[in-house]
Parts: C-alpha cells; sequence; structure tokens
DNA sequence: CACCTCAATATCGTGTTATGATATCATCTA
DNA sequence: TAGATGATATCATAACACGATATTGAGGTG
C-alpha cells in the first residue's frame, strides 16, 4: 500500500509553501527564496519544482493567479495556509521529543547512572 | 533520478533512531516507544517498521546485539547517532525558517503593512 | 523577418520510501 | 499435538525526489 499522500508534507513541499506565504509568486522565484531561507541548504531542481507546484494546485493548496508567457504566478490558499500550519506543528513536535530525550539523558549521566541503557515500561532484552 | 538515499531521515526513520537512543530493543518495542513518545500521533506497521531496521543494519546506523528466538535486538551505531543529530539540526533549521517568517508576517502587521505581499529581493510579478 | 539567447516551465526515467495485508516462524501453554 | 501469542518478514502498489533533457515564449539584434 502506498504512503498517504501529502499525510505530512516533505521539506521541499514545506518550504514551497513557506516561500508563497510571502505573496503570490512563481516557481523560481519561489525556489530562489527556498535557497535564500535555507542559506543553500535546500536546494530544489526544476523537477521536484514543478511536480510539487502541479501537485499542490491539484490538491488546492495553491491556484493560479495570473501568466505572463510562459511565467505563472502563484498564491497560496486558505487550505494551504491550514496544510502549512499542521507542518509546524508536526515539526515542532519533533523537535520537542527530541529535546525531552537529550534532557533526559542528561539527567541519567548526572545520577550517575549508564546513559542511554534503561528502557522503562518496555519489555527487557 | 532518484532521492538520495538517506540524505535526510523521514519522520518514521527518525523516531525508530530516537527509541534506539535509549537502549538496545527489538522492533516491536520500537514501535511502541514511539506511538507512546508521539502520543499516538506516529504510529509505524509492520511494514513500515522491519523495512526500516533493514535498511538501518544495511547502512550501518544499527547492529544487531542479540537473538532469542525470532525476537532480534538492535544498538544504534556511532554512525547511526550521527544521523540523528544531523536530523535534529535539520527539523531545527526548519522550525527556526518557520519562526522567522511568522515574526516578520507578524511585523508588517503590526506596522500597518499589508500581510503576505512584499517579496523583496525577488523578481516582481 | 530570421535567428539567437534567455528565462521559465514541463516531462522522463528510475531509484527510494510508505504501508496495509498477509504470511511465516519460534515459543509457550494446555 | 494443537492452538495461541509474539515477533519478524515479505508483497504489491502508489507517492516522492530529482538530474537530465526538452519545450516554450519573449525580447533583442542584424
Amino acid at each position: 500500500m502506498p504512503k498517504k499522500t501529502l499525510e505530512s508534507l516533505t521539506e521541499s513541499m514545506f518550504y514551497v509553501l513557506m516561500a508563497l506565504r510571502r505573496g503570490p509568486m512563481c516557481g523560481i522565484d519561489a525556489a530562489a527564496f527556498i535557497e535564500e531561507k535555507t542559506k543553500g541548504a535546500l536546494r530544489l531542481g526544476p523537477a521536484t519544482l514543478y511536480t510539487i507546484l502541479a501537485k499542490f494546485e491539484k490538491e488546492g493548496y495553491l491556484r493560479e493567479v495570473a501568466v505572463d508567457g510562459r511565467k505563472r504566478t502563484y498564491a497560496i490558499t486558505e487550505k494551504g495556509e491550514a496544510a502549512y500550519q499542521e507542518e509546524v506543528r508536526r515539526l515542532r513536535r519533533c523537535v520537542a521529543d527530541a529535546d525531552s530525550e537529550g534532557r533526559r539523558q542528561n539527567e541519567q549521566q548526572d545520577t550517575g547512572a549508564a546513559v542511554r541503557m534503561a528502557v522503562p515500561a518496555l519489555s527487557g532484552v
């Protein structure tokens, strides 16, 4: 069975929505925004970029608001904004979980207990 | 061309590594940890779970440390720990970028400027 | 007009990942 | 032996990523 479509966004998809929240823009400008925002850590090639834009338009996360020659300008919709916000929550949860694990291990170290050994509430090895 | 393998982890992969950082455990226990840690937001079915374990073992992120009947116990390796830490950094970057965008829009609202319209340093619509 | 260049978008091909359903296998219990 | 249980393995299919390549439209320049 396949992955449920758009249940959680990929990093590329997330940044495309982030770009569009700045205001309507075309694909190339979104890609430029992403590269700048991530300081070059994430760069979308044309295939990834236009695949995402097409998918988002089909799903109603974006809509085309202008065509000038070949250039197409897209705007984010309320549905797209909602998906973006949900993704932010998901990312925060991941970071928070990682943080709580980090704290947990530090505490164990402080008390002299062996680091990363206890697996409470789970069946033993 | 395909996605570069393991260049960035999926959410499922990330939590599998997080589980193993608690100490050596089997697949089922890792899945139980994940469900508990995410308060039910993320649940791995057997296919996803064992696919990830097999891939991670092949990549050297985990190694099998015990077999008891059918039960296989895995431990995270240094390479796996490094991948986990890098993923944490990536997630933090995503959240930080989202936060800075949020602040940016609030500032514009405060000054009375139109929210989500300006696209500075990018070509015009 | 014919031609070139450039910017922007579109598509191909293939490997990676997700995942419910299903099957398999070892151990324990009656 | 049989049956239940726990744990792992595999199948089949769809989603996604993404370099490479092609296409398209606008604006020169002669």
